[in-house]
DNA sequence: GATAACCATGCAAAATAGGTGCATGATCGA
DNA sequence: TCGATCATGCACCTATTTTGCATGGTTATC
């Protein structure tokens, strides 16, 4: 119910560009251009200045921004709290998620509520967690899933959002199905010291989480290979390229040459996977619901991995 | 900001009936009912029920009306601030009054608006207090000027406005140019207690100041005429049909046979004139220009008033 | 109990706001 | 200097919104 053109304004302050911000919001740069204008027309504001080749906040623009946070937030604790008191369900749910979660908890989820609510159109957006914050921020997804980060420029305390962690998901160790310890249930990451590992590339964000996994046991293993889906690091490992780190989240399913393995010891590496909403719809039924659907689908696919591909 | 069709909401939340709505929003009422059933669609909710011929909020729309105040007034206020901030001018600005107000202190109030801001495009709507209220909610005017009226459906604590006294306006008795009283400078009220009185009718926001600054000192005044506009109660007193109260706000210009005489004693009335905004938008620059010269011109005019019509 | 007044709404037509795609100009890096 | 990037203006188009009138249902009046 706030104006689209703040909207965009909000999406701008993000991205800093116009064709950012057209890519983001699905318009196109001349819409995003002529929306803002149109902004600062209505408003008598001047809220962009030229700057290089591009175009800038002003102070007033900032400030604007910074203020419509918590105009945002009280208007979806309306909208929460009005769908929550008359019963109301609403037409549209936007649900965005990072590769693995997309595939394992939002697919779930959304075949879950197309029958319990036929009636409620859901999308689904693959987008890595930093866009999918900015898909929040411009309303085209009302519900992500990410995997928490530290060096994240989103704080937990981030005035435009809310997040509940969902689960940790466990980091396991995957072999090759003829290494010497494939028959074993559990390793420590000590005894895996001197193997070939495989990791993605620096600065990813799973990257963080194997060095972190490492240095929490005073091991510094030896990388030797890159990967980026985990299909890839599945198959480097079953081609016996090596060994790597899988959440338990992520699927074998049925690879050849491969099996997985608990990690026990005081390394117990986990990714923390949250939830993340818009601040204020939070209470949102529909929100509440959705939450509980993902936590119990994650809980019910972390204590089944194990065993089903244990045979 | 807020999107247009929760105004309309609002203001139906006010009027009751869709036509109502669109009078005073500057619809149709085809396009009021069209924006209630889009907002309804868009919302996923049920706003809205058949009631009898017409239309009437259901719970939910209640309850969201209701919840939009805070969000209204911070809207408001976010825009006041930036624009106190950014040192800003809004392109529009409308001001609402009832008769006299209107005359007397809109008007000046807008030429010299007129003159600082040349760019402002200032629009003036004579209106009498409740629908000044009403144009408030609808936004067509961002600040109005009215009587206080205790008996009034806004309270003073009104979530939805602000409002400021301007000034106390003394009633004065205005009398034939030939009544023995007429040399004086000031009456008692009880020395024009068996006078015949021309007033207004019953139930209307003058008639109740009459009666209570009557009851004030114990008397009961023959109502012998009743009288709309001041400029008819002039020319009736000027007729020699009876005297009467006038606000000293409003002006004689030259009327024959008629001369004004200030009230003295214990009953002194007045009637409370105070400046509304819409919550939040009180620190507008423009509004706090606004009251700053409407409070200005109000006095000047007050003082101003008894020796101009005393030659 | 009939008639008139009132109220909301559906529909077709018109108006208008808003969006797209391409071209242009300006700026920055190589 | 050349190419890349970015914002914006313009012409055209689309889609939303509004209007005016007609309709159906409901209440008040006589």
């Amino acid at each position: 119910m706030i104006d689209a053109r703040l909207i965009t304004l909000r999406v701008f302050a993000r991205c800093g560009t116009i064709g950012a911000t057209a890519e983001l919001t699905g318009y196109s740069p001349s819409a995003v251009s002529a929306q803002l204008r149109e902004l600062q027309r209505v408003l008598g504001m001047q809220l962009l200045t030229k700057d290089g080749r591009g175009v800038r906040l002003t102070a007033t623009g900032r400030f604007l921004v910074a203020g419509s946070d918590p105009l945002i937030a009280q208007w979806e604790s309306l909208r929460a709290a009005a769908m929550e008191a008359g019963d109301q369900v609403q037409p549209h749910f936007g649900i965005g998620g990072f590769s693995s979660a997309a595939a394992q908890l939002l697919a779930p989820l959304a075949a879950t509520l197309r029958s319990t609510r036929p009636e409620l159109e859901v999308q689904v957006l693959e987008a890595d967690p930093a866009r999918c914050f900015d898909l929040l921020v411009a309303e085209r997804i009302d519900l992500a899933v990410i995997v928490a980060m530290q060096s994240d420029s989103y704080g937990e305390d981030d005035p435009r959002f809310e997040q509940t962690v969902l689960l940790d998901d466990p980091l396991d160790v995957i072999i090759p199905g003829n290494h010497p310890l494939a028959s074993r249930s559990s390793v420590t990451l000590d005894e895996l010291a001197s193997e070939p590992w495989i990791t993605e590339a620096a600065g990813s964000t799973y990257h963080s989480l194997f060095t972190a996994a490492f240095t929490a046991v005073g091991v510094t293993p030896r990388i030797a290979h890159e990967a980026v889906e985990w299909e890839t690091l599945i198959a480097f490992v079953g081609a016996g390229l090596g060994v790597g780190l899988l959440p338990r989240l992520a699927p074998l399913h049925g690879a050849d040459n491969v099996v997985r393995l608990r990690i026990t010891g005081k390394g117990k590496p986990a990714r923390r996977i949250v939830a993340a909403v818009r601040r204020g719809s939070i209470t949102s039924p529909l929100i509440q619901e959705s939450l509980g659907i993902l936590q119990a689908n994650a809980d019910r696919i972390l204590t089944a991995r194990l065993e089903e591909e244990d045979h």
